[in-house]
DNA sequence: CAGTATCCGCTAAGATACTG
DNA sequence: CAGTATCTTAGCGGATACTG
């Protein structure tokens, strides 16, 4: 197994404080952040796409959490300049490298609800 | 595909705001919750190990973690009554199966870093 | 359509002190 | 050792109103 060198000169280890790798597993593991990549996983969306796509979201969040994938190189923001305004969103190569593990976290969410609400109602008594 | 079918007879949906799946990816997806089920997956951990191994961890945040985890049946805690307590955390097969998904998403990250490093740095110009 | 801007409550999270 | 209790602060995130 390779080990990462990060540009520190450390190896890259969640476990510790100092590494980087903290902060963007802190809000990659965001919950918007599951949602937007997954959804983008069915191909290029505007703004309304997503909004609609997932349930609940406000524009705050969801503009928030698309300007910080943005930033990260997961998506990449294409503006037409036309009237009224279009905007695409899609996922990069990393942000469908990504976009595997974070499948499989929503799917075996998705597929084990049943026995977490199972333990969570034994857990009341 | 089989699909899961929850308690309210709707199918799983992470993408509905009314799925139980959504609170669960929520906080499953919690940073302490990744590194927490990590550091687990190398066996039985009494609470000071698992402090010491998840450097910057408070105690509050560990606590709180660790209780959530044992409510969703991720972490059974066993208790032994001698002077001075021991207190022994493992995973629950639940808690194993939770474990290779979210191994994943941290290795995935690790192993990234750099690319999102650069890509963060591109992005401030 | 695709956002910004602003206000604000809530709680996530850290710091600190104490205990069976 | 393995916590609990309390205080405090930062910022997440929702609601609402406005704009090129």
């Amino acid at each position: 197994m390779e080990t990462i060198v990060e540009s520190s000169g450390l190896p890259a280890d969640a476990f510790s404080a100092k590494c980087p790798t903290r902060q963007v597993l802190d809000h990659i593991a965001g919950k918007w952040t599951v949602l937007v990549v997954d959804a983008l996983l069915e191909g290029t969306m505007r703004y309304t796409d997503l909004s609609r796509r997932i349930e609940g979201v406000s524009q705050k969040m969801l503009t928030q959490t698309l300007r910080s994938l943005e930033a990260d190189g997961f998506v990449t923001r294409t503006v037409h300049p036309t009237i009224p305004p279009r905007v695409d969103y899609d996922l990069t190569s990393l942000g469908r490298s990504l976009a595997e593990p974070i499948t499989a976290l929503r799917r075996w969410t998705e597929n084990h609800i049943n026995e977490i609400e199972q333990a969570r109602s034994r857990a009341r008594d």
